[in-house]
RNA sequence: GGGGUGGUAGUUCAAUUGGUUAGAGCACUGCCCUGUCACGGCAGAAGUUGCGGGUUCGAAUCCCGUCCACCCCGCCA
């Protein structure tokens, strides 16, 4: 007899039933009371009516309020032609109810439960049991349920088996600041919650397991973005005797089942785009694919130039390169392109130089510059044509290509050059290591346990630096939704890795000796990935930001207003665990001096 | 660590740019109301203007510090 509130129509009518939820609205009357009853499926109005519901029943009905949670029997009835409500799906019925009963009441609300929300953030994670009763956050968390479930049955289908991982784990270097948990038995040490299962699940495949996934928590201690909780759900893949292209099979069938979950279909397979060609044409690894919008290298005809800013750049050995903004001459005023300059120097350019395309020939203010022959071969070089505006960033490839990559998203943006499409694209051939000027040596641009290309092999010791990778990442519409690697599989070679990177053996032997002692016994050859499952949730929700597809996610320090974690604890956990702290405390009396 | 935006009633916002009693919508409380669905009507309560200090005859408004939220840079193998 009990029905789901949004499962009441016509096919009902004259049937007892019974619902139970939340009063979202009550319209009294005085005479007849109207009360519309939200549960997780739906609306719908509940009568009551002083005749038909009597006189208990009626007079309990003026206490609903909202919020109230309550529980109705009653017989559903049509409503009469001029009073069907077309705006909800269970419109043309209503519930005379007979018999009422009120489970629980509710304090005056801190905001209205409606998908259009008028809270703000912090309000709303306060509260976020309301916030949650919003149908929006439902469906995007039934959303994320049923992406996961379609996740493990693609995965399932493929022969893959789910392995839990330890979140005690021991703190490895590099990577990103670990989440610490110290050991109360053994004093002084300390487990790191992991980054990700990567040593583990490499340890599974010389355990013979072949092909392990896992949906799991990872903790990285970094600071937030919209798009980066600290603790966050990765997909967690990992395959033996495999190469690179049948893994990217694998996931390519996994994410066209993941978005058809969520009602989106997709194009596989994936174009594949050389790390090199992506920062070349992009910018950036992680290219919007949405729109051309190609950068354009013009460091040779600046070299030509009379110039100063282009010409010191070029004998510097920088790159001056730009990009061609359709119709922008046309559309965007001097404050659009100073905007736009602005917006460049807050990522890094120390300028914009800028040509409009008028009357057949490039003009602006640094014109005078050039050559009129060089204007018209510039011209040229980006076809632009009668209204273009073209922009240039001048700099070093570090400084800027990323320039040019924040351009080119921002102006596609403005000028609404985005296509409505899923683009993703596996970035491949990566190098395999990165110069970090801070510690004056290289560094592992993915981890140290990622296979270099056979190819450059022999170069390892001799020009690390230009060695690629057998990692990939895969990106969508400008976002890195997963990325991995081949892995090293012998001994012999992962220690050469770790020298490079500047671990001795001694020191390879006491933190990685777990690894290197499971690689001498026979490891196959494997590779994997791991996918972000919130950022793939909010693409395929459409969400701006990874707080709409988490159930209680962090604020932007890392806290939890509904919880207020982080907390304080008692000294006497702290000495439990042989910890002192050497934080100011606020409760602590006033030190005097 | 750095840059930006914001913080005023439970909530979303306003306050003629330093001026005398800080307002409005929604929510809330009371009364009235038999076809509403953003119900309606009448009346009412509700404020440490984030916090601390300063300038001033006078501060929500200006200055300094600090906390919180959001966006970005750094950081995130």
């Amino acid at each position: 007899m009990w029905k789901p509130a949004g499962s009441l129509s016509k096919d009902m009518i004259d049937q007892r039933v019974s619902v139970r939820g939340w009063a979202a609205t009550q319209r009294d009357h005085g005479g007849l009371v109207f009360v519309d009853l939200r549960d997780r499926s739906g609306i719908v109005q509940l009568v009551f009516d002083p005749e038909r519901s009597g006189k208990e029943v009626h007079s309990a009905a003026h206490r609903i309020r909202s919020e109230t949670v309550l529980r109705a029997e009653g017989t559903v009835r049509k409503r009469s032609e001029e009073t069907i409500n077309p705006k909800i799906p269970t419109g043309e019925v209503e519930i005379v109810v007979e018999k009422l009963e009120i489970l629980a009441t509710s304090k005056p609300l801190p905001f209205e439960i409606e998908d259009e929300v008028s809270a703000g953030e912090e309000v709303r994670l306060r509260f976020r049991y309301l916030d949650l009763r919003r149908p929006v956050m439902f469906r995007r968390l039934a959303q994320r349920h049923q992406i996961c479930r379609a996740v493990r049955s693609a995965l399932d289908d493929a022969g893959f088996i789910e392995v839990e991982t330890p979140m005690l784990m021991r703190s490895t270097p590099e990577g990103a600041r670990d989440y610490l948990v110290p050991s109360r038995v053994q004093p002084g040490r300390f487990f790191a919650l992991p980054q990700s299962p990567q040593l583990i699940k490499q340890i599974l495949m010389v355990g013979g397991i072949e092909r392990y996934y896992q949906i799991v928590k990872c903790f990285r201690d970094e600071d937030l973005r919209a798009d980066r909780q600290p603790e966050f759900t990765q997909i967690d893949i990992e395959m033996s005797f495999i190469e690179e292209e049948d893994l990217f099979a694998v996931c390519e069938r996994m994410l066209r089942a993941a978005f058809a979950a969520g009602g989106i279909e997709i194009t596989v397979p994936f174009p594949r785009i050389p790390y090199a060609e992506a920062i070349e044409k992009y910018g950036t690894d992680k290219p919007d694919l949405r729109f051309a919008l190609e950068i354009v290298p013009i460091t040779r005809l600046a070299a030509e130039s009379g110039f100063k800013v282009f010409r010191e750049v070029v004998d510097a050995g920088g790159l001056v390169a730009g990009l061609r903004i359709p119709g922008g001459s046309q559309a965007m005023s001097r404050k659009d392109i100073d905007d736009l300059t602005a917006f460049a120097n807050r990522h890094g350019a120390k300028g914009m130089a800028y040509f409009h395309a008028k009357e057949g020939r490039l003009t602006s203010n640094i014109a005078k510059y050039f050559e009129d022959g060089l204007l018209e071969r510039i011209r040229e070089a980006f076809g632009a044509e009668e209204g273009d505006l073209v922009v240039f960033v001048a700099d070093r490839p570090k400084i800027a290509y990323p320039a040019l990559a924040a351009l080119r998203n921002r102006i596609a943006k403005d000028r609404g050059l985005v296509r409505d499409e899923q683009a993703f694209c596996w970035i491949v051939d990566f190098p395999l290591l990165e110069w970090d000027e801070e510690s004056g040596r290289f560094a592992a641009m993915h981890h140290p346990f990622t296979s270099p290309h056979p190819d450059d092999l022999e170069r390892l010791e001799s020009d690390p630096g230009s060695i690629r990778a057998r990692a990939y990442d895969c990106v969508l519409n400008g976002n890195e939704i997963g990325g991995g690697s081949i892995r090293i599989h012998t001994p012999d070679l992962q220690c050469r890795m770790f020298r490079i990177l500047g671990i001795d053996d001694e020191e390879a032997r006491e933190k990685f000796g777990f690894l290197l002692d499971a690689l001498s016994y026979g490891a196959p050859p494997h590779g994997g990935i791991a996918f972000g499952l919130d950022r793939i949730v909010m693409l395929i929700t459409g969400g701006n930001s990874l707080r709409d597809v988490i159930a209680f996610p962090k604020t932007q320090n890392a806290s939890c207003p509904l919880t207020r974690a982080p907390g304080r604890v008692s000294r006497e956990q702290l000495e439990e665990l042989h910890l002192i702290s050497t934080a100011l405390d606020d409760d602590a009396p006033e030190a005097t001096e």
